[in-house]
DNA sequence: AGCAGAAATGTTATCGATAACATCCGCTTT
DNA sequence: AAAGCGGATGTTATCGATAACATTTCTGCT
């Protein structure tokens, strides 16, 4: 009827239903000690104004927000977008908001600068998702009195957090290259100063070992196609180069058209395999065996930590690990 | 000295500088009335004990926050996983938090309640990105007090909207087809709910019609390249298709494989244009002459709309139309 | 010098919730 | 029956800012 007005507020709620707004207070927040029946009447009322609590107010007096912080990298690559939209849902589903604080770079006065703004907004807890080494500085930015999930990031630290086992994935991708029956894999990492690029590198590096492989030279890239195609050109003059993993998909692409270029067939005579498994994989020619990770499930422990986090100070700081994938399809076969 | 104690409130700084609260508030918010002399002093103390507003408080008594509400399909496509991280980066430019809704489907009752969620946080505007028909109900949702600035989404709305000039866009792609000597082009677009997809499929249409060349059955589909393989296949076994001019880059690449696999050399037999200029683009084989929308620019034009009617009511319902640009690579050549 | 009017500053009320404490009531316990 | 206790509820203070109004201090002009 009077949508003009002002919208409802507590007091609003406890005039209809006839008892003060501390017992709305306490029948919102599910405190134990109130009549059944006069839980029922504030229900009631609350319905029927189609009221709606003020988040501000109630982060003003208790200093935290229904806001979730995160920290990301601003970027447009799959790994790192998937994650966001990922920890977003998760997030949602449990009746949080997500603030996104995205900076250029994580170094550490873009990271005070974003930390600061969440704090400013009060939110009751923080997410980074800290691909990169250098984000290990936000550690010193963020007051030990919120809490904070890392996705990512150097498990050394002892702070919750949450990982794809990249070494894994990596040894899986190697192993599979190996079990064709190549006698080395080379390996096109991403940036070195990615937790992920290291972690592929090392499962890379200890799966040739223990099978007494040759550990051809590493080759490091960005997680760019164009760079695959600049790394690829040089791998595909080189006749001994029979198995390929790559840290991406998206290095894969370029690579993939490197060798096509310099009529080497994949795989007759090169076999590759990726990492991400982007939905486009399977629509590369040929098709790309790579290395699925599941961000869902990232997402939610994540989100789960944190809220465990902001429950009782407990806060056994736990670590959870995310197995990853290996998909098969048709870019690997034996070497000629 | 004293990090340990509360943040310090407005009443610090007021007791350091030797003024009233409220002066301080007028320092922060650059009222006019204030003395330089005692600005400085005020500002001096801010630094300080390093004093940062209380967004909370603020938002109480204004009503209003700091805060961007940005209602989203959750989605890791290229275009709106872009769309979003350019407007984040913009809107923290500007000192505002952006925070996030996704929803799965673009539905009124997934609106309604992310748009309930955005408001009980009391942001000071909203942004919806739109890009299928059915989030013109969220027209619906949105009280008229609130700012806000539809990305995408229907221009007869009359609401202040900021999209890229998906007609021109698919003219340019057209034509530059049409140029090279094709009798005609078709065109495999995206899902037909997509305001995208319906400006693409009309540009198409009317290039097509104003030259005189025969328009071919639409085909549709998702943006994946899954369908576009899916719809190669079929294109690849009719000899008279010799250009095609697709909704997005990775359907493109579907069809780039399904045409390799029958033998169909691109661009010697086949031309294809795309749309979106993925990074990677330039490393599909043959690298792809595609369009490029300047999701930048659409979301500083978003937010200084916005910005705008948070200043003043006066809002006229600006709407801003950013032309996309082609990207000519090697994918089109003249028909055999 | 005196006074209007503007500029600079201070005081008090207010936003809408939770926290802390006070009160009331009914029931058990001795 | 008085004391004691805990459950249910109400009262008042509080968070930290802005709004509205009140007051003081400068100006410039007659």
């Amino acid at each position: 009827m009077d949508k003009a007005s002002r919208s409802p507020a507590m007091t609003d709620v406890a005039r209809l239903a006839g008892v003060s707004h501390q017992t709305v207070s306490r029948v919102l927040n599910d405190h134990p000690n109130v009549k059944e029946q006069t839980r029922i009447r504030v229900r009631a009322a609350i319905a029927e104004l189609g009221y709606r609590p003020n988040r501000a107010a109630r982060a003003l007096v208790t200093g935290r927000s229904q806001l979730i912080g995160v920290v990301a990298r601003n970027s447009t690559l799959y790994g790192p977008a998937s994650m966001l939209t990922e920890f977003e849902q998760a997030a949602a589903d449990a009746g949080f908001a997500v603030s996104v604080g995205s900076v250029r770079e994580l170094d550490r006065s873009s990271i005070s600068a974003v930390v600061d703004r969440h704090l400013d907004q009060r939110v009751a807890g923080l997410v980074v998702i800290a691909n990169v080494a250098s984000a290990a500085e936000a550690l010193a930015e963020i007051p030990g009195d919120v809490p904070v999930v890392f996705i990512d990031g150097d498990p050394a630290s002892g702070r919750p957090l949450v990982t794809v086992d990249q070494v894994a994935g990596a040894r899986a991708a190697t192993r599979h290259l190996l079990d064709a029956g190549h006698e080395t894999v080379w390996h096109v990492s991403g940036p070195t100063d990615w937790f992920d690029s290291a972690g592929r590198i090392q499962g890379w590096k200890q799966t040739l070992l223990e099978a007494g492989a040759e550990v051809p030279p590493l080759l490091s890239a960005d997680w760019s196609a164009a760079e695959g195609y600049r790394t690829g050109q040089m791998l595909a003059r080189m006749p001994e180069v029979t198995a390929i993993f790559t840290a991406n998909d998206h290095l894969a692409l370029g690579i993939l058209r490197a060798l096509h270029e310099r009529g080497r067939r994949v795989p007759h005579d090169v076999s590759i395999v990726g990492f991400d498994d982007v939905p486009e994989a399977a629509y590369f020619i040929p098709p790309l065996t790579t290395v699925r990770q599941a961000f869902g499930d990232v997402a939610r422990a994540a989100l789960s930590l944190l809220l465990g986090q902001m429950r009782d100070d407990s806060g056994t700081a736990h670590q959870i690990v995310v197995p990853p994938q290996l998909i098969v399809r048709e870019s690997v076969s034996r070497p000629a």
